[in-house]
Order: structure tokens, then C-alpha cells, then sequence
DNA sequence: GTGAAAGCGCTAACAC
DNA sequence: GTGTTAGCGCTTTCAC
């Protein structure tokens, strides 16, 4: 193994000038910075983690904590556990992969041993556990998502409420009178997961506020279950002619569905949705829908950990990202 | 923080008393033991994971290569990605996560930094780049997968070349005389992914020695794409009534498009599946399936991994799990 | 602008 | 069965 003092010896300076070289943490003179990393490249030096842990109190990997539990999306999840890791990358840090079994133990085995500088929390519940910890920590965090109380806490996400209430909007702007939100699978909103339930607040609100008549259906993400909820759907009275949907895994089968009991999308029913881009764009009825957007939210999400890591005074609390409606083939006004 | 040292002077031992008492690497007696961990809980001492790879020369973390790519189906690799990091926790060790994109040069920084102790490796190519690299590097690896030419690596999968063959002798045996494959996404084949390949091996060779019409079909996996597979399937001539689907995402759709063209599965049409047990159980129809057994293959990745950390000079270069087909109510005798 | 040297907290010889 | 001690490879004072 090629260590530091290796690397001193073949550029002719002491180990501290190659540690100061590598790290820039005071001035190197151009002649001697040279010689240094041609000798860093020459040997294929890296320094060992471990002991840069231990002698710098930093250890360069993040733990993020992904949840797998019952009613989630996994490919959403992935988005944003792929961009914590090319952030985190960009930054010269590692992602630690926790499960949501390993619980509050797990954050703090990582912040204890010092495994980890920092901790991404995901999937987080109105009331959620792990937050006492979170708070009491020594390591700073960042949730990606909102409890009911987060002070003290520094949290990003879409704004759920907000996307909600866009997509009730635009479906009154188009003249729908009647609407249904086709939410989450049951047990997502039985856990409190707070995304899920911000949803259901601003469609309700919207709807309220627009004087429409409005519905909420909890649904299971099996495709199979589609045509039974758009069978629900169209036996009420009065039945919704604009349908939300915040349930990726639901959302082509929904639209298959509806075609299928000799409803048009859009001509019969518009739909939008609250989902990744990507996904609504892949739809065969291309959605309209207010995007999730997972890339940037992992991203600054390792952004606002590392002001935190760097010292900053003034990294913000709560980041609530504005939602973003784009219209695509499935909406239209209402007819007759 | 609390420290190795203020554990011992608590215990009123040394601190290598501390330590063997932990790692159980030399007797300890009884006494001596029970007081260790006693000062141990009462203070809520961790070993500070930087000291003690530094000084040990092992991380306890593992790295695990997670494939992203275009084609894969997410919520199976997360299964062997959830499974791996159960059966690290069970042996101690955390978890990397690693992205494909970063290549060989994550690896190599991985093992060269000492941050990890072993790799595993998903998403495995015929002819994978990373091959030369895995064989050299210092530390050991387990592939999920087999590539082409696997001597001097450890490679564990379900055997998918077998489970192939599995489907259509399942199906020949049901009297079925023509058989399709509506195989995983075409960029799959392009990248000689590894198990997608065998799986036509299989498939092919046993419908040629049973004397089976056969014919293979990769497919993209959005569920539009459903319908214009089975109309491609059933304009054959001539057209099969028998079908072994490897795609996760298009199993459900599939067959719902099946029934749509007014066959009926299993009365006109007989489905098999490769794929996790419970997406097989969990469509309308049930699936007869082969289980792509995620878990186990995620959990022995690790067993095989710690053998090799614990320096056993008998663990296996390749371990192939054999195919277990589960008859369910989508594969019937051929009628007719 | 550079070097010398003191640890960081732990493990593992080497003592006894 | 237990203690003493020499590092592991790096960062960071402190000194010049």
C-alpha cells in the first residue's frame, strides 16, 4: 500500500507538505505542488479512509436511509438515492445504504462510530420517531421530506400541498366541477407519511376553495386493482370528469382502465398527475402532471448537508420546492 | 466521545483487556468480561469506526455495485440490495452504495482507500470490463451474476440458462407444441447482460430438443407496450400457446392484453414466469413461475464474502442456484 | 513556504 | 488471564 510518507519521500518534501498539498488548506508554492501530485499519480496514491477519519475527525461518507417498506415506489426511491449519490460523489464523499429496519439504532451506530459525518433521512412521517434523535445528534441531517413539527430540523421537499392544489386548479380552469384524487396505497397513509397526506390536504383545499365536488381513494399499486378503482370512480354521484393521480405504479393502468369502460382521456375525463417527469411523459396519453422532482432534491439535499458540514450559519430550515405543472396530452375542458 | 480508554479505566482494566473482551480474540474470564460490559452500556461506548480499521485493517463495510441502468427493473435489484445490506448488518459490516456509472475507478478507489473490505458486484456482462480489475485488486469480491469466463472469481446467480429450460419442459410437458419468449428489454440483449442471455439459451435449447416451435421476443417494459407484443405473438404462424415471460413489469399487462384479444389464460393461452415469487403470486391470475430468488442469492453473496474475509481456502468459484418452478392457475394442458 | 512531531482511538504483538 | 506498548496512516499544531 502506498502511504503519505512514500509519496513525501519520491517528491522530496516532508509528509505534512503533501497532506497540505492534497487538501489546500494553506498555500503551496507552484514548484512544490508539482512535484507532489506528480508523485501522487506516479505512485496511484490514495489516502486510507480509516486513518484520515481518525487523525481529520471527518470520515467523507454520507448514510442515507432508504425506505423499503410496504406502498412505496422503489424506482421514485431510487431516483432520489441516485442523485444523493452523484451529489455526494461531486462533493468527494460516499453513501452509506441504512434500511428503515435498522431504525433509530442504525443512525445512531453510524453518528456514534463515526462511520458517517452525516445523515439523508427519507420517507419521513408526520410524527416520526427517529426525529428526538435526529435533533439530539451531533451529526448534522437533513430530512428529505416534512414532519408536523420541524423545528431544528433542516428538511427539503416538493411542496406536496402546494402540487396538490395546482393540480385541482388547472382542472377547474378547465371547467371540471367534480374531482377524485387517486392517492397512495392505505397503509401510506395509515403510517402518516407526510407527503401523502400534504397531498390530500391541498386537493381538498383547492377543491374547497373552488366549490367542487371532491373525492379521495386510497389505492393499492397493483395494475390489477385499476379497472375496480376506475369502476369506483365512475359509480359516484355525481361522477368526477378531472381525476389526480399521486400513485405512480397505477397511473397507465388507471388510463388503460378508463379507455377500457369507454371513457376517452382526455375527451371524457382529464387526468393529471403528481409523479416524476419521466413517467408521465411515458404514459401512451402522455399525463399532465405536477413533477416530483427527485434528481433535484437529492441533490441539494447533499447541498444543504454540506453548508451544515462547512460551518454555515445560515443553511435554511425548510426548503419547500414550488411545484411545476406541465401540460401534456391527458387534460382538456370539459365538455358539455 | 467516549473512548476505549474510558471504558477500561471504568472497568479497572486495560484497554486491551477492552478490546479482546469485545472481539472475543483471546479468553477472557467470566468476571472480568461481565464488568467490561457493564462499563461498556453505562457509558454507550462505540469503537470509533476509523480507529478501528486503521488499527485492525478491516472497515467492516462492504461496497455493493447497484446497476441503474436502462431495462433493469428496479424494484428487483432493490430486493438483492435490501437483502445484502440484512445479511452485512447480520455479520456486522455496513454497506457502500456504489452506482454503476462510477465504473471501475469506484471500485478501485473503494478498495485502494481501504473504505471497503469486499465488493459485490450486480448487473453482471458476458464480457463485464470490471473482470480484470476484480481479479487484481487486493480484496475480495462476490459477483451476482456470471460472466462469460468466471475462473478466478466468485460468482453466485440463479441458474438462469436452467430455469429457461424449466418454463418449457413445464409447457411441454402440458402438451404445448409452440412456444414464445417475451424476453427483458432490447438494450438488455445489446449489453450482453449476462442472465438475459442464458435465459434464451435455455429457453431455445430445450424447445429444440423437445421439438417445440419456438421464438424469442425482447420487449420494452412500459405496460403500453403490452398489447403490441400479444398481437405480435398471436399473428405467428403459427401462433403459440405457450409463453415464458421475463420481464417483470409487462407479466401483468400481458396477460391482461391476452384477455383483452379474447384469450383466455390458461383456457386458450399457458403463462410462465421468471421472476420474485411474489410478483408472480400477485397478479390477477397467479403465475406459474421460476423465482429469481433475490434474497437468497443477496444473502449467500454475503456468507460467500465473509468466507473469503475469514481466509476459508474452500469457498465456491461458482455457485448456481437451481431453478424451482411453482405451478400456479396460469399454465393448464393445451386444449385442442 | 516548509518541516518535525504529537496525537487521533484502536488492535495486536509481546510481555508476564 | 491480563497489562504494556508500539504502531496503523493521516492531519494539524507548533516551530522556523
Amino acid at each position: 500500500m502506498v502511504k503519505i510518507t512514500d509519496v513525501a519521500r519520491r517528491a522530496g518534501v516532508s509528509p505534512s507538505t503533501v497532506s497540505y498539498a492534497l487538501s489546500g488548506k494553506r498555500p503551496i508554492s507552484a514548484e512544490t505542488r508539482r512535484r507532489v501530485q506528480a508523485a501522487v499519480r506516479e505512485l496511484g496514491y490514495r489516502p486510507h479512509a480509516g486513518a484520515r477519519a481518525l487523525a481529520g475527525s471527518r470520515s467523507n461518507v454520507l448514510a442515507l436511509v432508504v425506505p423499503l417498506r410496504a406502498g412505496i415506489h422503489v424506482p421514485v426511491v431510487m431516483r432520489f438515492a441516485a442523485s444523493v449519490v452523484t451529489a455526494a460523489r461531486a462533493h468527494d464523499h460516499d453513501v452509506l445504504l441504512l434500511t428503515q429496519e435498522e431504525g433509530e439504532e442504525g443512525l445512531r451506530r453510524v453518528a456514534d462510530t463515526a462511520l458517517a459525518d452525516a445523515l439523508i433521512v427519507m420517507d419521513v412521517q408526520l410524527r416520526d420517531p427517529r426525529l428526538p434523535l435526529l435533533r439530539e445528534l451531533d451529526r448534522p441531517s437533513v430530512l428529505i421530506g416534512f414532519p408536523r413539527e420541524s423545528t431544528g430540523l433542516t428538511c427539503i421537499d416538493l411542496d406536496f400541498k402546494a402540487a396538490g392544489e395546482v393540480c385541482v386548479d388547472h382542472l377547474a380552469r378547465l371547467g371540471h366541477r367534480v374531482v377524485a384524487l387517486v392517492g397512495s396505497p392505505p397503509e401510506v397513509y395509515v403510517r402518516q407519511t407526510a407527503f401523502a397526506q400534504r397531498v390530500v390536504q391541498g386537493f381538498t383545499a383547492a377543491a374547497d376553495r373552488a366549490g367542487l365536488v371532491s373525492s379521495v381513494h386510497p389505492c393499492a399499486a397493483a395494475p390489477g386493482s385499476a379497472l375496480a378503482v376506475a369502476e369506483r370512480l365512475l359509480r359516484e354521484q355525481p361522477a368526477p370528469t378531472g381525476v389526480v393521480v399521486h400513485n405512480e405504479p397505477l397511473l397507465e393502468p388507471l388510463i388503460d382502465a378508463f379507455e377500457q369502460l369507454g371513457l376517452r382521456v382526455p375527451g371524457d375525463l382529464s387526468v393529471t398527475a403528481i409523479c416524476p417527469d419521466e413517467f408521465a411523459a411515458a404514459v401512451r396519453v402522455p399525463v399532465t402532471s405536477v413533477a416530483v422532482p427527485a434528481a433535484e432534491v437529492g441533490a441539494r439535499a447533499v447541498e444543504l448537508l454540506m453548508a451544515k458540514l462547512g460551518g454555515a450559519a445560515d443553511v435554511p430550515q425548510a426548503t419547500l420546492l414550488p411545484p411545476r405543472l406541465t401540460e401534456r396530452a391527458s387534460t382538456a375542458p370539459r365538455t358539455a
